[in-house]
DNA sequence: ACTCTACCAGACAGGTCTGTCTAGTCTCAT
DNA sequence: ATGAGACTAGACAGACCTGTCTGGTAGAGT
């Protein structure tokens, strides 16, 4: 991986998520990157394409960190949504960055969208298979709630509905669970 | 009300929902609502003003919808939520209309984000209203976790996933309530 | 030594954005 | 009938957007 294509990422992720996809220009991730518009170009053809990389990048790192927590089923479950929404709650959160570059691409076939789908196609196997594994028989419907949970747990952190959001969360997972 | 200034706020209405507002501009508004450009700026001062608008409209529109909905106490946060699942199952749903502007308008201290924390603060009392007024006692608590399932199910049925959100809806609000 | 690749700086094109301005029409109340 | 206010059409300014292109530097592999 290049060193500048890695500034131009990293750069790029931090403005698209805490200032937006659509405010934030070209020029300005060239400028905070400190490389040429032309090395920019060589590494991404398009915006769109950073944009995509923005996003898979991201959610291979969300992969990676849930994968990281210990835990089985349900106890499993419990740990991921603790974690969820400590991070929520923390500084610097603006909200799920799947959810707020959806709102901004309205087309449903757009690229972006397309990822935003993986990922949460990808959140609700993982739920779906750690409630079959528990031996769930709701696995599929409860699946589904918590992938809506988890959108509400993003949407409300994000919203800087914060502190509240930890109890919610406990209340929601208790009920369920 | 001029008819001209309706003919904008409605054409604005449509567009910046299906398609959201950075991308639609200023003369794509005043082409399709058919008014002279002067005309525009003679009744909203500047975009944001149009963009506060819509918003302050949509909320007005959604806080009487609601209000006409029957029942009471908890019996109405039911028939609240079976018509909201309803609603983000249908055709032309594209998520809420304050949660995709929150997203498109990162400062907090955006008039935008005012409107939106106006919403969420009513929904949020609403819901504790009812709840007080069956008696629980946990009444914070639980609205706060209404909201939270209300974001959770406008963002999944705005995303595509609307026929199992009816039944998440069901699986969340029997639990709790 | 030579070439290839990555990198730099920055001008440029062509389009779109918001917002202003000129200039004139129509309606209605006084 | 005159003046105010809402309207029309559209040119214009100035900023910003993405993407291309020129021209040049430095290092690494063959």
């Amino acid at each position: 991986m290049s060193e500048a294509r890695n500034r131009i990422l990293e750069t790029a992720t931090r403005l698209f998520y805490t200032e937006g996809i659509h405010t934030v220009g070209v020029d300005r991730i060239i400028a905070e990157a400190g490389v040429a518009k032309a090395t920019f170009y060589h590494h991404f053809p398009s915006k769109d394409e950073l944009v995509s990389a923005y996003l898979t990048t991201e959610y291979e790192r969300q992969r990676g960190a849930l994968s990281a927590l210990p835990g089985e089923g349900v106890e499993r479950i419990r740990t991921i949504f603790a974690k969820l929404a400590e991070l929520s709650d923390g500084p610097g959160f603006r909200g799920c960055p799947f959810l707020n570059a959806a709102a901004e691409f309205a087309d449903p076939a757009h690229p972006v969208r397309t990822i935003v789908g993986d990922y949460r196609d990808w959140f609700r196997g993982l739920m779906r298979s750690l409630l079959a594994e528990a031996g769930r028989a709701d696995a599929d419907r409860t699946a589904e709630f918590l992938l809506l949970l988890r959108d509400g747990v993003t949407v409300s952190g994000g919203l800087g509905d914060s502190t509240t959001v930890h109890t919610a969360v406990e209340t929601a997972v208790g009920a369920v669970l």
